[in-house]
DNA sequence: CGCATTTGACCCGCGC
DNA sequence: GCGCGGGTCAAATGCG
């Protein structure tokens, strides 16, 4: 990390170059990926990107969101947000979404992007989860003073990567999630992918769950870990494909073995069951893998929303 | 058996 | 110095 910390630095710009050709760095990016992100989205750039008309979020060399970027890309999600919900009041399906900090953290001794902090807070009316699709690994919960809620700690695993995030529940309002992102990369891109897709159908069958579900497990909004193989697959069993057309260099460049995403599983939210929060903070009850590319999962069961991708919530 | 999660221990910064 | 609270570590445990 502190390779990648020095990399990224431009220290060594070899060595930059060199990683960031690395097919399997999560640390770079084309900009023409931008382009064609945005014309497999049904989105017009103009309208969806309210700072900047001109959105940077992508550029020739990616290292890592810059904070234009950052903001482009919350500007952007809310925009899908803003569509969704037009979308899917009636439904009962309402998110509410917003950044309620954003700094550095002052520990880390200088203000380098990495460092970056976001917090965001999230409404999940109807107890759906989200999945940023990408993989974390649970290494703590600690119970927070004054909070009935314990605050559960994750970081990326992809070892090339320093992201972390904490997850709590709002005192508040036990619908609403307070995620803190730290130490961001690409996870903020993802949404850029697959922008604004429209859902197929919100009734994903019910998975059952290995362990009891009870608030004290909340722990579980919990990402849990998510196999990442067979992305393709996975998008075909989401009914995903008709967007993504294989031939196109930019799936050879993305969606390939070796392309960007290959860590990536397309970000779902499910029904909830009875209680979501129970989720599970076990991967296994994770319906976005278990019905991965070896099992046909239907295209019923889950519906996109990649706009929020970039939560990690679940 | 390997990997992810759990959870108490430990560390560290901060306020008194 | 001491206690407290938050963040991280790592051994134990669980699970496929």
């Amino acid at each position: 990390m502190e390779e990648l910390i020095r990399l990224t630095e431009g220290c060594d710009e070899d060595e930059l170059v060199k990683e960031l050709l690395d097919d399997e760095s999560p640390f770079f990016m084309i900009q023409s990926t931008h382009d064609q992100a945005m014309a497999l989205s049904n989105i017009n750039p103009k309208d969806s990107i309210s700072i900047h008309d001109t959105p940077p979020f992508m550029s020739p060399i990616y290292s890592g969101p810059s904070v234009q970027e950052m903001e482009s890309a919350l500007s952007y999600t809310n925009y899908g947000i803003h569509s969704f919900l037009q979308h899917e009041e009636a439904n009962s399906e309402a998110y509410r979404i917003s950044v309620v900090e954003r700094g550095y953290d002052l520990n880390k001794g200088n203000n380098h992007e990495n460092n970056y902090k976001y917090t965001l807070r999230i409404k999940s009316c109807n107890n759906v989860m989200a999945d940023d699709g990408y993989k974390w690994r649970k290494y703590g919960q600690k119970s927070i003073k004054n909070s009935p809620n314990p605050r559960s700690y994750y970081r990326c695993t992809n070892p090339r990567c320093s992201a972390k995030k904490q997850v709590e529940r709002s005192i508040d309002d036990p619908d609403t999630l307070i995620i803190t992102y730290e130490g961001l990369h690409l996870h903020f891109a993802y949404p850029f992918f697959f922008p604004n897709q429209q859902q197929t159908t919100p009734d994903p069958p019910i998975k059952k769950l290995k362990r009891p579900i009870s608030d004290a497990q909340f722990e579980a909004h919990d990402l849990g870990t998510q196999s990442s193989n067979g992305l393709e697959a996975v998008l075909q069993n989401l009914g995903y494909s008709p967007l993504i057309d294989p031939t196109r260099e930019f799936d050879k460049e993305f969606m390939g073995p070796q392309g960007l995403l290959e860590d990536m599983v397309p970000m779902m939210i499910r029904k909830p069951l009875t209680d979501t929060i129970t989720s599970s903070s076990n991967s296994s009850s994770c319906a976005s893998l278990e019905s991965g590319p070896s099992s046909p999962a239907s295209s019923n069961s889950f519906y996109w929303s990649p706009d929020y991708s970039f939560l990690g919530l679940i």
